[in-house]
DNA sequence: AAAATAAAAGATAAAAAACTCTTTTATTCT
DNA sequence: AGAATAAAAGAGTTTTTTATCTTTTATTTT
């Protein structure tokens, strides 16, 4: 479904979410060894993060990787689209560069109604709200 | 969604079958022209279409890949399984190895159903569908 | 039997994705 | 100012996926 590093980059994004709500920062190492995953690896991933402005950082001593309030409002879309970019959007099941409404392929249609609930799925569900079904208790980003 | 590979064997079948039907057998080479694929590559993905009873092949002058009539119910699944495996069927969105109805990660119920159907999409299209499809003029597997 | 055909198999190569290590830069604290 | 901290950046390495090339084996036709 998604690249390995973006399934990464979701969990590292509300790991920084949770630290920051107590205007913790977050180093590298800590948000690697809370997700349980590459320390370097996912140093690229929070650097190319912070380029596309889905989460802040501050270089020195007490700085860290942080959100602000207002990023709380980021979508798993948003963060799909800054690492993997929009392929989950106009990409055909079958892999065919010319499926469209005009040249649909044997599941085009069918698909399309699956892809627009996937597409659904990611933007609607916000940092915030995955916060929220965490802290209930009900829902876990158990690692292993 | 799919691995290349995948999609690459799911083209192949539809073309196997479509010479099929007038019991003509195709070569790799046939194959790979008609799909637009690298004709070696093709030769190993056949290969293991072959020893997994997705298709049949003969070796020899005349020789070739071809379908069975049986063969037409072969579904998209089959293929899917048979080149991919099963991970399709038990993949959390999130990568979680943990992530179960009893663990369920923030998305766990809302993918579960539309899961559902992406298996309901790839188990109930068969070879002879898409044919029949393809067939209607409607529909196409139009490679560029 | 010999030549031709075509898949099977094996070995190798190229490209992409995932991961690691080292150096540099910005910031802070003493 | 100097030492320490932590991200940014750059340069590799490894692994996996995708692709290519070569040899072998089975079958058929002449």
């Amino acid at each position: 479904m998604f690249s390995k590093s973006c399934e990464y980059a979701i969990k590292a994004v509300i790991c920084i979410s949770q630290r920051s709500r107590e205007d913790r920062r977050v180093s590298v190492k800590e948000v690697a060894k809370s997700i349980d995953a590459p320390e370097h690896f996912i140093g690229k991933i929070l650097q190319e993060l912070s380029r596309k402005r889905i989460i802040k950082s501050i270089k020195g001593p007490n700085g860290g990787f942080f959100l602000e309030k207002a990023d709380l409002k980021t979508s798993l879309a948003d963060i799909v689209k800054a690492i993997d970019g929009d392929k989950i959007y106009d990409e055909c099941v079958l892999g065919l560069k010319a499926c469209s409404q005009k040249n649909p392929c044997p599941v085009h249609y069918e698909y399309k109604e699956i892809k627009k609930k996937l597409i659904a799925m990611i933007e609607k569900n916000t940092v915030e709200n995955f916060n929220e079904m965490i802290d209930s208790g009900k829902f876990f980003l158990k690692m292993k």
